[in-house]
DNA sequence: ATCCTTAAGGATATTGTATATCCGCAATGC
DNA sequence: GCATTGCGGATATACAATATCCTTAAGGAT
């Protein structure tokens, strides 16, 4: 379970237009050239970025991109979920479900969102611990 | 970022296996059958979890795997990182070090063991919070 | 002793996702 | 008008996850 590498790109682009002085812009080449990574793949992060309201763009010579709003109202976890997504690390797939022993009725009280499985329990806790953090 | 099949069906196998009665042995075929998975495939996870020292196995007939110790002496982040491996979720690449502006001094006194970047410290210090609560 | 069963581990095929690039479009500033 | 830039779609490539197969060695039953 890793993230990947547009994540870390993505913090650290944060980090880098979080110095930049106010009403300026930094376009995509620049923050790429700055820590060696694709250009273009780049951008997709920051799309991604910009979506989530996170930074704002605009195009044109003297465009590119700065943050939406002050550094310290941005969290890891705003960066981390715009790149990554925002499903759970553990995804319940109900296993338990498939024991062939099991009668139908047996099957449909398994593992349902009132009562979902201990094991799934858990793994959610400690993703929401992980997230708390960010 | 999510955690793969096999770390799924390791944990709901422990939990089988602390259900079985003292001395008695389950084969792969059995918790691949309750668990509707392929056999082969759950083995590779099986044999993780002997190599890691959590459960043992026997070979032949009436032969297969239990835990190697009392459930309560198991916990969840033994069972994932012995099938999901140690590494941890964040990799710092030292991005900052591909800079172009920095001469070669500041370069190594970026990143270093001593003083890595406020970034991965972060993300290490969610991904400490993670395993601490597994 | 022989045969069946089982785990262990290597090799390999298949699938899927991450990575990376390219292109056309629309908007901005000169 | 023109160069620049972000945006989104489409596509190619690389790599990892998934899944299966096969051989080997060891335990148990007859």
């Amino acid at each position: 379970m890793q993230l990947r590498g547009p994540v870390e790109w993505a913090l650290h682009c944060c980090a880098v237009l979080a110095g930049l002085a106010p009403g300026r812009y930094l376009p995509t080449r620049d923050l790429a050239d700055f820590h060696g990574v694709p250009k273009e793949y780049l951008s997709k992060a920051l799309q991604a970025l910009s979506q989530a309201g996170i930074v704002e763009s605009t195009l044109g010579p003297s465009g590119g991109y700065r943050l939406a709003r002050a550094p310290d109202r941005i969290t890891f976890l705003d960066v981390v979920e715009a790149v990554e997504g925002r499903t759970p690390s553990f995804v319940c797939t109900n296993i338990r479900r498939n024991n062939p022993c099991l009668s139908p009725a047996e099957v449909k009280s398994l593992c349902t969102d009132a009562k979902p499985c201990a094991i799934a329990r858990v793994m959610w806790d400690a993703d929401r611990a992980w997230r708390d953090k960010l």
